[in-house]
DNA sequence: CAATCGTGGTG
DNA sequence: TCACCAAGATT
């Protein structure tokens, strides 16, 4: 697994408590929030920055303050209050969520991974995420920082591989503080830690709380030699495109005729493409008199 | 497994 | 400036 055995207790023991007095005061960690509120910022925070989400957030807690609220409202209005995060499908899903656990589970957030991980847009990340933080489960919460930290403190690598692998699940789960309490805080620290200081890019080793401890700083820094993970082009893409059409929708008040849709994406075939793909998504609902709205 | 799916900030 | 990146999920 790794060639050190290091000292997973002074690991942990550090890493605790430089979160304790490091960690961002993020409106979702403020004692009083739900499961709902949990797992909102949760699925609201894949592939979107934290700061970008916060207002949403409370916009959104604030409108839909429980599963069966979010679940009484129209999915157009559900993707409008999503407003510019991105992905919109994400909206879409988290809405179904909230449909399933009020048919499924009271109008309740359930609390094990696997009825996490049932619902949509909820994946093994987000499931472990929502059981950990919002039910106090000691179990290993794997995102992207998590698996960048752990590498280098532990394996001596630069960066993660491009997707989990078996071995980072390995690492996490061997990682894992024993005791319970240590455990559930566990997650958040070392997701912060890789947030804050042992960063992707010019991480800040000089603040960080087991430098002494990390392989990869014992190895001299050295870079990533692994596969290199594609970088998508954006310029003229379906996303592009799709992305300028949902613009427009979501700011009309009602049904926007093809014409308006023409102007913000010129290119007629791959408007239609796009056209027809965000309504098989569900985010776009074609009406009459050839105009389109977000759906009712 | 690899491609797809938005958006905006930044080094 | 512009490639890279940010609490992934789904097919």
């Amino acid at each position: 697994m790794h060639a050190l055995a290091p000292d997973l207790g002074a690991l942990h023991r550090r890493v605790l408590d430089w979160y304790a007095g490091a960690s961002r005061p993020l409106p979702w960690r403020e004692p009083g929030t739900t499961p709902y509120g949990v797992l909102l910022s949760e699925v609201m925070s894949q592939q979107t920055p934290v700061a970008r989400v916060a207002p949403i957030w409370r916009e959104w807690l604030e409108r839909w303050p429980t599963p069966a609220a979010l679940a009484a409202a129209s999915p157009g209005d559900v993707v409008r209050a999503w407003g510019r995060l991105g992905y919109p499908r994400r909206a879409l899903r988290l809405h179904e969520a909230a449909i399933a656990m009020v048919q499924r589970h009271g109008g309740e957030v359930p609390s094990t991974p696997e009825e996490l991980r049932a619902l949509p847009g909820v994946g093994d990340y987000t499931a472990s995420a929502v059981a950990c933080f919002a039910y106090d489960a000691p179990v290993p919460v794997v995102d992207t920082n998590v698996r960048r930290v752990l590498v280098r403190l532990l394996d001596g690598e630069a960066q993660a591989a491009p997707a989990l692998t078996r071995h980072e699940r390995d690492l996490a789960l061997a990682a894992l503080p024993v005791a319970d309490a240590d455990a559930v805080t566990w997650g958040v620290a070392a997701m912060e830690l890789g947030a804050l200081v042992c960063t992707a890019r010019t991480p800040r080793c000089e603040e960080c709380p087991v430098e002494d401890l990390c392989a990869w700083r014992a190895a001299g820094s050295p870079p990533y030699a692994g596969p290199v993970k594609r970088t998508q082009r954006w310029e003229g893409t379906d996303r592009q495109a799709r992305g300028a059409l949902m613009a427009v929708l979501r700011e009309a008040p009602g049904p926007v005729p093809a014409e308006r849709l023409a102007l913000a994406w010129p290119q007629e075939a791959q408007r239609d493409r796009c056209l027809h793909s965000l309504v098989v998504d569900g985010l776009v609902e074609p009406l009459d008199g050839d105009r389109y709205r977000l759906p009712a």
